[in-house]
DNA sequence: CCAGCGATGTTACTAGCGGTAACGCGAGTG
DNA sequence: CACTCGCGTTACCGCTAGTAACATCGCTGG
């Protein structure tokens, strides 16, 4: 019937979808998470109108245009923490992965991390975490996946795993973000403190007693 | 001269201005980080100018609250952190600590950690960790300081102390967002999880080769 | 051949935001 | 009495997200 028809224009109608995404990318990676709607728009060749009949609202077209670059980066990282290699040499490769993505891209990374958080104010209860970057989310959960397939934590293993899951991203993401606005030493350096981090090089570390002046 | 006339008019303009942050308090408490201007002179009973004429914008306003409650979660932390007892104590009585404050007054902690980062558009360069919490950048140069102070950690002992300083908080908060979002488990459980991978369970854990059905 | 219909696109608008200019007003001072 | 000065207001600007209403093209059916 017009199951060709329909095909056919959901076709055309996700080819524009495809090219309004690419335009709002470079929107994003000119003006960062602030770009507004009109601009998108503009960079299209289009108008306002026609981005919310395709997206719905500015949340819709964030989430569609996040969604992309989330599932790069996540291939990047599985396909590091995947690598079958010693897990010191794994953790190390998928920080510098995502460490390395990041540098890349700053305005990219910016606009995953905090995009614009509007939404609709009606839902004002405790909703906390909701908004705050579901690509956090998301690596957190992958990474506790990957930690309670490939480790034997003994009982509570599950619960555990998503905990360190989420932990893990944080520690990665936060100092990411403080080594990329303060350049304090080479990628390579900061991925080798961060997993002697992980490695308890805390626990093991002696208490300074005796201090120069103390 | 107008030296005695000068106090006393600023000592009014400092009773107004801790009026109007309390007000501000207030609304953000109810509203979240979306709190208007308008909402917050209403809720002073004033008008919008006069918020304006005190905070210069909305970012002073909002840095001006931001720092009362970054100041008094930190003063906690610092006493958790600085408790007379064993290492593994302190850092799971400052993990429990930060995850109380969190979890008592969610929307105060959002908006700290998301202060409506607008500001200007004007500087729309590589300034990628400018906004994302002051509150976290604060919380892990303290943190990296008591680690410095605290831990002989041999050469390159500072750079360290940052690195593991941002990452840690990173941690606490990441972790934080997210088991206020799903309530997984009990705050101390999840204390106990979080202080274990930073004592290396991670890297100690074995490896699970003979999984059921894999 | 032409009526109609649906998708594509437009202009023009609303409501609300941050921020500001211009004015009103009461208190103290020469 | 006039004059200034700080507190407060109303009324506005420019911007944003989001929408209603209108125009237009291409295709299908009688």
């Amino acid at each position: 019937m017009d199951t060709t028809q329909r095909t056919d224009q959901q076709r055309t109608a996700d080819r524009r979808r495809r090219e309004l995404l690419e335009a709002a990318d470079r929107v994003v990676l000119r003006d960062g998470p602030q770009a507004s709607m009109n601009a998108i728009a503009a960079e299209a060749g289009i108008t306002k109108p026609i981005l919310y009949r395709h997206f719905g609202d500015k949340g819709g077209l964030y989430a569609a245009l996040a969604k992309r670059h989330t599932d790069a980066l996540l291939d990047s990282l599985r396909a590091a923490l995947d690598a079958p290699a010693e897990r010191r040499e794994r953790v190390e490769s998928t920080l510098d992965t995502y460490l390395a993505a990041i540098e890349a891209r700053p305005q990219v990374y910016r606009f995953l991390m905090h995009p614009a958080e509007g939404s609709s104010g009606s839902d004002q209860g405790f909703d906390v975490g909701k908004h705050s970057a579901p690509l956090l989310r998301r690596m957190g959960e992958e990474l506790a996946q990957v930690i309670e397939d490939r480790l034997d934590l003994g009982p509570g293993s599950q619960q555990l795993a998503r905990v360190w899951g989420h932990g893990i991203v944080g520690m990665m993401h936060a100092a990411g973000d403080w080594w990329l606005g303060e350049r304090p030493c080479s990628r390579a350096e900061l991925v080798r403190s961060l997993a002697d981090l992980l490695w308890g090089r805390l626990a093991a570390a002696g208490d300074r007693v005796g201090g120069p002046g103390f």
